[in-house]
DNA sequence: TCAATTATATTTGTATGACAAATTGGCGCT
DNA sequence: AGCGCCAATTTGTCATACAAATATAATTGA
């Protein structure tokens, strides 16, 4: 169970991942006990030193905890860090199609639309040179027929945007989503055929910042990402939104 | 500058703490190095062993960055992993009346309102009870005259509406801003001399939660915390709250 | 018999010393 | 000046020993 893969080497980052992924995936279960640190080295053949370093990243992950006598025993996920980037990237492989995919798009729906609106306030040059390569690099002109849409610019936009926001807060949240946005943002752009549509959405939050438009730039960004919802085939109710987002595509 | 006052108990927990400090309120500027891992061993009188676990939380935190030959650098307050509930801990008290608190209370302002909206959606039994029961300690019966707040129990319903919102990256948030809310919460009642009004909005969160309106949920938190900024002589600008705000105290 | 206390064993935590690996900076050579 | 090589510094890893904490078992006393 805690042996690596044979062409994996045996480092700390990979003991690390390893370990982590099993907690995740719920091959590890939540109150289940780890061998202790002294088997562990022998299992991964490195000594005790690096295995309690790489404990220790665990543990500041909230993924395990640790007591005298007791050994490492897993923790719940509700005391996971999951607004830290390695938690989030591992678990957005491993948990795609269950609660952690809905609370993730229920935060974006949350935070996303509102980043979008302090950023038409505080946006600088710089961020605004960020948000239109990014968006420039999304797809080719218009007038080019196919419209392919690159998830990785994607990413770059909205993650621009959130920087732009000038909150130290969601900043952070930006740094974190990265990794799992990638799985999202790629999966609702392989199942959506209209691109050209999606990229009128994102030129319309784009546009709003730029002309120094919060609500403009709220109700743009909510339309995106009622768009991805759509598009993963998920309903989300609850979040409340500003008035006037009588979205039709 | 690096030593720990002397009635202080040099372990672990201490160290991290002393170091993170500096780091946080600037004493130890970004891209500044530390000393190497022996000498903070000999400023500390601990072993290098103890100094390393120690750097290693810290960087797990993002404060501090490590390389071979380089040694141990200070990195910027947008690498800190803000939402860590220690980290935030640390900045709540040493960037007070920053832009830390106003990034702190905007976040707020994201998140509360549509957590309560969501609680007044999917909060179970268990959850509604431990809101009632916050909201109770929270001050005496409206009839005897002396209405003082308890903050610790503003605190607690505070988290228990984040925790109802049944969404993990909100109830991790939730965790996370404890600390700091203890701050900004103890100010805001400081400051504010009508507790009974406040008390009131308080209650109307609750009520409308118990009564599964989604919408005043949402729109009452909204009223609470503008009041704890109203009573921080702050002022926000940006969020875009939903429509019915016509908000007077 | 049962309760409280004392041993004991297990596991993580800390200390120490040695060496490996990485990376900078200077030195010398061309 | 530019290139490659060597040495110095610092973190990274290893091995071993012991300390501290704590659950479990054994012991003792009423």
């Amino acid at each position: 169970m805690f042996r690596l893969l044979p062409e994996v080497p045996v480092n700390k980052k990979n003991i690390i991942d390893h370990v982590a992924r099993l907690i995740i995936d719920g091959t590890l279960r939540t109150d289940q006990v780890l061998p202790n640190e002294i088997a562990l080295a022998a299992l991964f053949g490195v000594s005790r030193t690096m295995i309690r370093d790489a404990l220790r990243s665990l543990e500041e992950k909230g993924l395990i905890e640790r007591k005298t006598n007791l050994g490492t025993r897993v923790r719940s996920i509700h005391s996971w860090n999951l607004l830290d980037s390695e938690v989030l990237a591992w678990s957005s492989k491993a948990l795609s199609q269950s609660r952690f995919l809905l609370s993730l798009l229920e935060l974006r729906l949350i935070m996303e639309p509102q980043a979008a609106a302090l950023a038409a306030i505080r946006a600088n040059d710089s961020d605004l040179q960020n948000i239109r390569d990014s968006f420039a690099r999304m797809g080719p002109d218009q007038a080019a027929g196919e419209v392919q849409l690159n998830t990785d610019a994607d990413i770059e936009f909205h993650k621009a945007i959130i920087k732009a926001s000038g909150n130290l807060f969601v900043a952070q949240f930006g740094n974190a989503i990265s990794a799992a946005l990638h799985h999202t943002i790629y999966l609702s752009n392989k199942a959506n055929i209209d691109h050209r549509q999606s990229l009128t959405c994102h030129r319309r939050v784009l546009e709003a910042i730029e002309n120094r438009n919060s609500k403009a730039a709220y109700d743009g960004m909510c339309r995106v990402l009622k768009n991805t919802i759509t598009d993963l085939k998920l309903q989300i109710t609850g979040v409340v939104l500003s008035d006037s987002d009588s979205a039709d595509r």
